[in-house]
RNA sequence: GCGACUAUGGUAUAAUGGUUAUUACGCUGCUCUGUGGAAGCGGAAAUACGGGUUCAAUUCCCGUUAGUCGCCCCA
């Protein structure tokens, strides 16, 4: 073996994955919860080509992640193309797009892969899969009312609790007003903030009021006092009255109405991307071994406009298969593999045929049957269906065809009925 | 892009500067010529790759590759 060089890799591409059954069937599962309850909220599904121009990110996100976090590269025609590294943007084409004729209120969800060319890490590869789910044309709190409750619904659609995660929210212009209005910060140091808010959970308390010092002098411990509070109705009037904070209240207020209680007030969740522009929220794993974000989204009302047109509002999600999957291993939510075959044939020598004829007959039926095409001895034919998982074995002799009796064995319990071939479906339904 | 750690049959592991590299699961043959999960006895199967030190390297050192975890960044 170790004369052969230069052997192909069997590893799958850095930082992507290779689906083999028992872990596409967990894949299907996921798309299966996000796509049902994204349908019974009356989002459409759509989808797009994995490449578009790479212009189409240098005009939204910022340099470092197009220059040095997309797969890009130049066709032969000359064209700078890139692999997508996220979906909002070809919505938001999309939409720009047919905006004269699709109806609004727009509600879209699509799963699409998306890439990025970073080393890979815990909960994060090159190549994942993720739910987006959008809506646009509503200017009002009801559009973000409804997507956040949509985000509820999903987390409750793979069985977690209320208590297994909660929804972090924070309003752009509530911080923006809170910055420059209430506290007097300039353009310049309001962007910095902003930056900065992003870290605070992350660094250490003295180091983040260290850092909040440099940029906004004395006034900085009552900054980080507003900051840290996670109650809403403790902040000053003013800052509550202005527009972000009657949004967020009106937001909060709504939400509590439909029965959605896991919602903390947190001025830290800003997001990464600039083109928010109001309501922006992430879902919290509350499991101290997990204890991280799950996901986000948020209000980005001049994403359309980007492209020379009216201005669409907008908002929405997006949903990652990879911290999706750890969720689900965290709170052991994870389903039980179950194959989509149903019945395997066994044959006994010179009985394939029979064997093979049957399992046509059962598939015209209905049921998804498997043909075992070995000679070797039933034991091992039977112990095949088991490691598999199917449910339900059966063996074709000279007996069976004879009579036309089949004895069809469950796996699970062991039991074993005979029945007429006419009764085998009922059987196995 | 930067840093730390790791690399032994398919999987999970043990051990060692020196004869045949441990064990379990899985796979496979038989005990068992019509029914899996049990038992017994066999079998195939590994020191990631390249270089160095050494009489001798799977073991020590360096590099490469890959993986994991951080940093950066966050979709």
């Amino acid at each position: 073996m170790s004369e052969i060089k230069n052997k192909l890799s069997l590893e799958p591409y850095k930082g992507t994955r290779d689906f083999y059954p028992k872990e596409q069937f967990v894949q299907n599962y996921i798309f299966s919860v996000w796509k049902k309850v994204c349908e019974s909220y009356g989002y459409l599904e759509y989808n797009a080509s994995i490449l578009e121009e790479t212009e189409l990110y240098k005009s939204k996100s910022g340099e470092e992640i197009v220059n040095e976090q997309t797969y890009s590269f130049t066709d032969r025609g000359g064209r700078n193309v890139t692999i997508r590294p996220e979906m909002t943007p070809t919505v938001a084409r999309m939409v720009a797009q047919k905006r004269k004729e699709l109806t609004f209120p727009l509600r879209w969800f699509s799963v699409p892969n998306l890439f990025r060319y970073e080393r890979p890490q815990r909960g994060r590869l090159r190549e994942h899969w993720q739910l987006n789910a959008d809506m646009f044309g509503v200017d009002g709190m009801e559009a973000d009312v409804e997507v956040i409750s949509l985000a509820h619904s999903i987390m409750k659609g793979f069985g977690a609790k209320d208590s297994d995660f909660n929804i972090r929210i924070s309003n752009r212009k509530l911080t923006t007003f809170l910055l420059k209005e209430f506290f007097r910060l300039d353009e310049d140091k309001t962007y910095k903030v902003f930056k900065l808010i992003d870290k605070m959970k992350k660094l250490p308390e003295s180091e983040f009021k260290e850092a909040l010092e440099k940029v906004v002098g004395e006034i900085f411990e009552e900054l980080y006092k507003t900051l840290k509070s996670e109650n809403l109705e403790s902040l000053n009037q003013e800052v509550l009255n202005s527009e972000g904070g009657k949004q967020v209240k009106e937001l909060f207020e709504k939400l509590n109405k439909l029965g959605i209680n896991n919602l903390v007030f947190d001025f830290s969740i800003v997001r990464g991307f600039d083109y928010y522009t109001g309501t922006v929220f992430e879902v919290y794993d509350t499991s101290p071994e997990n204890n991280r974000a799950l996901f986000g989204g948020g209000r980005y009302d001049d994403l359309v406009g980007i492209f020379g047109v009216e201005k669409v509002p907008g908002i929405g999600f997006g949903m990652g298969d990879v911290t999706m999957r750890d969720f689900l291993e965290t709170h052991a939510l994870m389903p039980e593999y179950k194959p989509a075959v149903k019945l395997y044939i066994c044959h006994l020598e010179g009985c394939l045929d029979a064997a093979s004829s049957l399992g046509s007959y059962l598939r015209e039926l209905g049921i998804n049957v498997s043909v075992d095409l070995t000679n070797r001895k039933v034991s091992l034919q039977v112990k095949a269906a088991d490691r598999e998982k199917i449910p339900y074995v059966l063996v074709v002799g000279e007996e069976e065809v004879k009579t036309g009796k089949f004895k069809v064995k469950n796996l699970k319990d062991s039991s074993e009925i005979e029945v007429e071939k006419e009764k085998i479906v009922e059987l196995i339904k």
